[in-house]
DNA sequence: GGGAATGAAAC
DNA sequence: GTTTCATTCCC
């Protein structure tokens, strides 16, 4: 049984720390930690991106004031979110957009995400109730000693003698339908949730007249837009990528159409504890479909360089696949490419900023080569959680991704659909490559697998 | 730097 | 019940 070695960065530790990659019978992909690693000579932090942005919980605390932030709660959470997926930069976006933002900005961020709040299903505010619960106990876990102590007596204290809320509205009585309960609805029903892709409520105008900002019953309702509810993207909305032949297909997987998937994408409840990793549930739903083949097929048609942009969304898990498998994006002529090609080494850059991380969710800066750089942002490498085997565990907390999911929703673009399909099939891909075929019945947005093969042999670790 | 949102926690 | 503070954009 052999173990590949993984140098681990982490900004307690800029030397990085060599993790060994040991290779378990079971389907769980772990790594132990060993701190006294050298740092990769191809890989430094300054060539690093820079982490992805924190949600509370992520943040370091500040090295001059060492003050540690709260916790975020889920509607932080959520409205980080919410922000990160309507705000447009100004110097990015179109006169057209620019001017519609003016017309916008009467209403403040803060406001509409809290009407998207209000209006959010139970379902989905659990999520973030639970991402927010995740928050807090790796809060807890970064800062045993931690407690919070609110200032009182400040100057801005004053100000607030009569403390009444600006503006909280009683929550409506909404009436919020799935699509499974498509049959149902009708013209009563609410606007299904402002999440933080849907569109963007009407802004307020006067907060005594807004005690009931439900949408008019003329409103029509949009199925599809829920996040757990849409498995499959509507087609007039979606352009998915044109299926490749089977000639483009290089791997030894089965003859798989994602249509026949279709079944098994399907809302299911997921959860990851990292204490118990082998009863780890992700639910495929997250993602759109997509097409079981190499991703280089797909890449005829994106751009490569696209994929790992800031603004696209790459899951960690596909990010330490690609490190393993040797693949960095850069796929420049897919007919002649194999699978999995050893690709000269050069910086990957796989931290968009959009993607959130938590102590579970490994995020990898890596290279060819040097196989990945993993980094758990910002806990100490010392504090990740382990398993009971003392392993560190490497996955991907599913309320992440449904946050990812609502990222790819919330493009237009259909290119963005291609590039989301193919780094799924890259994941798809790199199963294939371990396991010698695609389980149709696996669940790609969790990279479990049997290390059977010896990585740092076939990639020249 | 204040205001905006909601929720958790401390007073 | 009241206040602070977590995030982050806008003004």
């Amino acid at each position: 049984m052999s173990s590949s070695r993984i140098l681990g960065w982490t900004p307690s530790s800029p030397d990085g720390d060599v993790v060994d990659v040991v290779p378990q019978a079971s389907l769980q992909f772990t790594f132990k930690l060993a701190r006294s690693g050298p740092s990769s000579p191809s890989m430094s932090v300054a060539e690093a991106p820079s982490p992805p942005p924190s949600v509370g919980v992520l943040t370091t605390p500040n090295a001059q004031t060492k003050k540690i932030p709260r916790p975020p709660n889920s509607f932080i959470i959520f409205r980080t979110e919410y922000t990160r997926l309507h705000h447009n930069p100004k110097g990015t976006r179109s006169r057209r957009d620019a001017l519609r933002d003016d017309v916008k900005a009467i209403a403040s961020v803060s406001r509409k995400a809290g009407d998207a709040w209000r209006l959010l299903p139970p379902e989905e505010k659990q999520r973030y109730q639970h991402l927010a619960e995740l928050a807090k106990e790796q809060h807890a876990r970064a800062h045993p000693n931690y407690q919070y102590r609110p200032q009182r007596h400040k100057t801005s204290g004053a100000r607030r003698t009569l403390s009444v809320p600006k503006r909280r509205l009683p929550s409506p009585t909404l009436t919020i339908r799935t699509v499974s309960d498509t049959q149902t609805i009708g013209s009563s029903v609410e606007q299904p949730p402002s999440s933080p892709g849907a569109e963007d409520l009407p802004p307020a105008v006067d907060p005594t007249v807004k005690a009931d900002r439900r949408r008019s019953s003329s409103v029509p309702v949009t199925l599809g837009e829920h996040q757990f509810t849409s498995a499959f993207l509507p087609e007039e909305r979606w352009e998915r990528p044109e299926r490749p032949t089977q000639t483009k297909r290089r791997s030894r997987s089965v003859t798989q159409d994602w249509v026949s998937l279709a079944p098994s994408l399907h809302p299911q409840e997921s959860f990851f504890d990292p204490r118990s990793p082998q009863n780890a549930v992700f639910s495929q739903s997250f993602y759109p479909p997509f097409l079981p083949c190499s991703p280089h097929a797909h890449l005829d048609t994106v751009d490569p360089s696209t994929l790992f942009t800031p603004a696209q969304h790459m899951s960690p898990l596909a990010a330490v696949a690609s490190s393993l498998a040797g693949w960095n994006g850069a796929v420049p002529s897919p007919s002649s490419t194999p699978l999995v090609a050893p690709i000269a080494p050069q910086p990957m850059y796989l931290s968009p900023p959009s993607w959130l991380a938590t102590p579970e969710t490994v995020l990898a800066y890596g290279t060819a080569a040097s196989p990945c750089v993993v980094s758990p942002i910002p806990l100490p490498a010392d504090q990740w959680p382990l398993d009971p085997a003392g392993h560190y565990v490497f996955g991907v907390p599913t309320g992440w991704d449904a946050l990812a999911h609502e990222h790819l929703k919330a493009a237009t673009d259909p290119e963005d659909y291609a590039r989301a399909a193919a780094l799924q099939e890259y994941e798809h891909g790199l199963q294939e490559r371990v396991h010698g075929v695609a389980d149709p019945n696996a669940d790609f947005n969790f990279f479990g697998v049997e290390l059977d093969f010896d990585p740092s042999a076939e990639l020249e670790f």
